[in-house]
DNA sequence: TTGAAAGCGCTAACAG
DNA sequence: CTGTTAGCGCTTTCAA
């Protein structure tokens, strides 16, 4: 064994060693290990002795070359500092547990060049399928994503055309149920805080449910508000601030997300605006930060987990493709 | 080219077919699609046109193999929930852009046996190098992370025996400022409010330094509450709520994290306890949330993005082993 | 500047 | 039950 230039001993044992070691052929060593085939248990024995041993940490890079299998699941991100994407990701891992295969994780920053990008890096690992967050997607990635050969979910939106297989709830739906509470409950002045919509597209399908429920029900949208802040929160606070200014005369708002309505909550508790008798708020998400303030955002709870859970287990499976709505969960929380 | 079992090509598309129908050989193909090594702009031209064409994505772990360098980079945290760990992975990425290097995500839940799972795991891939939240460690990952032959770096924490390199700032070092900057405005009757200590370590030093250097003040540490619900900011309500019901004396409490003190918080708001008045509260992180509200919380800001940005640098760098402490800054919130 | 050939470390038939 | 033999798809000398 050799030495690296920092004097650590390099990694340099392989399956070989350790068949020499237990003095069996490569091929058991292989089996032993992976448990599949047939074998004594004493030569297991002696073949676990080795290994424990020379400390041998198998090489999944050759294996996956050599069986043309990876054993990884692919998931691409908008973002992790929004809660509702690791959401997704616990879900996946918890559907793999026991599967032998892992997640790897590229985050795309909602940027759909970056998105391609990462599709493209990700591929070259050939992994056995991809989740991939939303349908929409630039041509490249796209085909990428078609010819690749392997099982694709696209997750947290059904609204559009989907490569293969869809799991989520509707935007758009969620938007017009969002809408129509508010204006169930006599709101008439109604008003909108988000962050950039070309990106976000899923918030952008919410405000045109939202819109489209809204002229439905004979109500006029009042205004918009799209606030360019690195922080959700602050984005909120800001762009709640600057919609008042333009239009103190709204009566309620709608938010991007759960993060932005809180922001916006705190913009009303600065400005001594009470909510919800002079101004309601309704936000996008049911995060537990927003459940567990003394007044609970009214907003909607959307299924992350499952989603990740269920395409998990869809594109492990061999059905054929398919659209699947989680639906969502309207909470009537304390701001609207 | 042929289909898989629902009719879809499979990716069979090698290095090997594009040699031919660009009509060079293999090798060219493979130097001219890594831009290293020597050839004309003609035949440049003619192997990304057959690239092009047939749609090939390079197989990376044909790649890896063949060069025995995998371009990874692993990260082990334990979880994805808590913003902190995210925010590491930002900053890796940040230092990784541009050398062609990936990071490949572990989540251990705050369990060392699962931890040991995954740096297996994760090895097995044989990544350049890698990042791991903490200085504790099964005696096996330790041996693992020791034996692999690659660096590594131990981020988010300094107190404590590193194997390589260590980024982070001193966790009881931060909760004895925590503990100074209370006694300092007065507070005698301190308490503590956190969650589960053996499996936190990062925590339990926090919660140390803090009990040391009120015991070097000669004030007395009145209690403490360790609460186990999965909502941090439910563990943080719920935890005040019993510990003051036990102690309805204490004039302070100091909180494992941002999340939890919010979650104080909301208690303090819901059973009208006046805030910093009656009783103060102390955070840690310096998370967005704490910092926009109304009344921002008095917290310790931790330096998580430049943790992962250094950390990568230094791992990518070929410089001995260092401990590297970034420190942290307390922000003097409206809450203590 | 280019191609041929020899692996990288492992898995998967296939004999024995 | 076990060993031998081919590759998996690419990179890397090394000649040409």
């Amino acid at each position: 064994m050799s030495v690296n230039e920092r004097g650590r001993p390099i990694a340099a044992v392989t399956l070989s060693d350790v068949a020499r070691a237990a003095g069996v052929g490569e091929s058991t060593v292989s089996r032993v290990l992976r448990n599949h085939g047939s074998f004594t248990p004493g030569t297991r024995d002696r073949v676990l002795a080795a290994v424990a041993r020379l400390g041998y940490v198998p090489n999944r890079i050759a294996g996956a070359l050599a069986s043309t299998d990876s054993n990884l699941i692919a998931l691409v991100i908008p973002s992790l500092a929004n809660i509702v994407f690791p959401d997704v990701l616990r879900g996946a891992n918890a559907a793999l547990a026991g599967t032998g295969c892992q997640t790897v994780v590229g985050v795309t920053d909602y940027d759909p060049g970056e998105e391609e990008a990462i599709v493209r890096a990700l591929l070259a690992w050939r992994p056995r399928a991809v989740l991939i967050a939303g349908l929409e997607h630039t041509p490249g990635a796209r085909a990428m994503l078609e010819g690749a050969g392997i099982r694709v979910a696209e997750v947290l939106d059904i609204d559009g055309e989907g490569i293969d297989i869809v799991v989520g709830f509707s935007n758009r739906a969620a938007g017009a149920a969002a809408a129509r509470h508010l204006i169930g409950r006599g709101y008439r002045r109604l008003g909108y805080v988000g962050h950039d919509l070309e990106r976000d597209t899923r918030a952008a399908k919410r405000l045109a449910g939202f819109r489209e429920a809204i002229g439905a029900a004979g109500v006029d949208f009042a205004d918009l508000e799209i606030t360019p802040v690195s922080s959700a929160m602050e984005a909120g606070r800001r762009g709640l601030e600057r919609l008042l200014a333009r239009r103190p005369d709204l009566d309620a708002v709608y938010f991007s997300n759960d993060d932005m309505a809180i922001g916006g909550y705190f913009h009303c508790l600065a400005a001594g605006i009470d909510v919800p008798g002079r101004l309601a708020l309704f936000g996008h998400n049911g995060l537990d930060a927003a459940r567990a303030a003394p007044k609970p955002l009214t907003t909607i709870l959307t299924p992350r987990f499952a989603a990740g859970e269920t395409a998990v287990r869809l594109v492990l499976g061999d059905g054929p493709s398919t659209v699947v709505d989680l639906g969502f969960e309207l909470i009537e929380g304390a701001t609207a």
